[in-house]
DNA sequence: AATGAATGAGCCTTCATTCAT
DNA sequence: GATGAATGAAGGCTCATTCAT
């Protein structure tokens, strides 16, 4: 008994070891040096194990770099699940600050390996492919933010106009993501600890939401003058 | 003394224009394929130079990506004034109207070659140094961009809340071009002809406009309750 | 000798059933993809077998080959038998039919697995020692076929222009087999079903008995002529 | 001039000479292990030339391999016309006599490096892909067998009966280019001297001008009984 | 000065084989 | 006895670089 358990539950261990190592590995190494420039054979060394263990894990290079980019992509969000624990019918301005400030936390999470950030920056500015798989997991989010802001726009909203607005509250967020190193020499001063972000997530939800007020005072307004 | 003269008459001049189209060439291929994609006989090739002409003109390959960086680096900025043109006594919608439209006209500009932006991105994954030169362009602009949102947030605008609002205003610009790859693949009906980058330039303008009145009249209202 | 009984009773006929399933996996793949194209892995996964079982089961792969070739080597005649069942005092015509007839209808059986002959044919260009044994296995029937032919020619048929005239029918079906891909590439409207099949054997058949009745014609002649 | 004379057929001919002995090598290599057991770096290796030597004057493995092939195939021909010099008006018998003759003086060339004929056959038995080529090279010549015989057969010819009395012929020669190790053993006595091969290729051809001869009479005594 | 033929290091991948279970 | 996870040697190919000219 003791040895049906043994054979059923190390191997199966030591073959999950060897993947999550070359996953770990692989992160690293491709976010480090880029998919071209990230070696099979580096990552094998790095992961203590065979030349042929990537193909035989995952099949090919490209399959590895698309498997951790995903893993990447989602144990981000769920440390931080976008929703923040609130359902649909919650207020839409505390939605909205929820989705801003889970976004927030995601790209300031010190707990995450600093690949991952990096790994998904790279993928974003400069596609290989894994993209489109990866846009997949980011259109639900999309859609959600949506629904948030359409909300918030009123009834009149047009689909146009939400998705530019869902756009703007996006890029706030993202550019501490891309140009981190950009700010953080602009502004030596600016530090992101909890506190410090905390108050960046506080500062994008009143600016989304001061703007998007204006937006349907500014189309209440501008229909009395037309009409 | 002669053969100075020698090398540089007319000879010098083929040899100044074999260098001139290696980079052009060069800096169109970096930021298609990046460092790794690029291969010097491509680079060669479309330059219409032989395949040694890279190693002979510039040492190897590294030597002249660092040399199409520098280059970009420089003229990437004089083709879209920050200001457009207007001067500081202008009335400051107006002004943050024409800042985004340049910046917004800078990403979506088809004639200047798309790489020059590219470049410069790519040093934020691998610093190689010019980062630091390049945050010294980049910081009378940051510069600019505040004294215009401090005039719109009003004179009692705090240094952070100007400093936060202006990165706001520069996040909204900036995704579309770390993120444009994703934007095109959650709304594949978008397009970025001049039609519409005009558009997006106009929300953007409006979305900012919105928040810093609103951040204005949310101080005085808060103001008043606090007194 | 319990031990030997255990091992040859039940578990000795799944050992055997394996082998064999490995044994017809293995000639097919061989013979369709040739002995470097075919894999260890394709050749177990066709017998449901273990990847190891090769190994296991004939030590490595060159031993496997080898003990397919002998497998072939032994069942390839048995299907269609040279003579055709006609016994040895049957006309020479008819027997001469009945052997170019068999020898098409082995080349092409759509029932025999095709890499038998292709396995044996195989040792034309890499010899391991079995072409020996083949040819021996040939001698048999290149007699009996001279001596159909020397009955065609007549008595005062010389031994070497037997040879060469039983040379001459073989060559005249042996082509079908080693240069099948030319002919279906020179005329790819011909097909080899059975009726095409009989087609071809009839016109050897007609052709080599032609050529034959001319001979003994045209000695009879000549030796008027010389005498 | 000397020096121009040297820079213009020196480097040329390096050039040239490496081609050839990647050639030479690759027909030796190939011949012997196959297509899948040759390996570039055997061939390179025995040219005394760079591992990507044959990708630098051939662009691919394979592509090697179909020049390799042309090139046997086509010297062979240049050595031994199939025509031999006789005009298409020249009586189809000596026509027939010629093709024959030039046809095993190409199989038994001692001349020819023993590896061309290996090659050819090789590729015959387990075509690669190259065969396609090959087989516009050898089309010309079946079509020339194919007047001869039709002339010998006289006007009423049918087009099946003649391809396959083409084929007929042909195959009596090769069988001496495919089985020749078989007939070795069957019949030891039998050597392939020039004037053996003589003797062959008059057998042949007597064989084959009895057979189309008998063809014609046949045709027409049948046309009567059938009348 | 400028070329382009030639090099060799190194990449991804495949595959027969082994070994612990 | 039989398995299948893991290995490492080797293969074809690419590419930056060199060197004789």
């Amino acid at each position: 008994m003791f040895k049906t358990m043994k054979t059923a539950s190390a191997p199966l261990n030591l073959h999950e070891e060897t993947r999550r190592r070359l996953l770990e590995a692989a992160g690293e190494i491709f976010a480090a040096e880029g998919y071209r420039g990230a070696t099979v054979r580096g990552i094998c060394e790095r992961a203590r194990a065979n030349v042929a263990a990537v193909n035989y894990h995952f099949g090919d290079k490209e399959a590895l770099y698309r498997t951790v980019l995903r893993h990447a992509h989602r144990s981000s969000l769920e440390r931080h699940p976008p929703d923040r624990g609130l359902t649909p019918d919650a207020p839409p301005a505390r939605r909205l600050e929820g989705f801003i400030a889970s976004f927030l936390n995601r790209i300031f999470d010190p707990e995450q390996p600093a690949w991952q950030g990096k790994l998904l920056a790279r993928e974003l500015f400069e596609p290989t492919g894994a993209l489109n798989h990866l846009v997949e997991d980011i259109r639900p989010r999309a859609a959600m933010l949506r629904s948030i802001i359409e909300a918030l726009m009123g009834p009149g909203a047009r689909e146009g106009d939400v998705r530019l607005a869902s756009i703007s509250v996006v890029g706030q967020c993202l550019l501490y993501f891309h140009s981190r190193a950009v700010i953080e020499r602009l502004y030596p001063e600016q530090t992101f600890g909890p506190a410090e972000v905390q108050k960046i997530a506080a500062h994008i939800t009143r600016f989304s939401l001061l703007a998007l007020a204006g937006w349907r005072g500014g189309r209440k307004k501008r229909r009395r003058k037309t009409s």
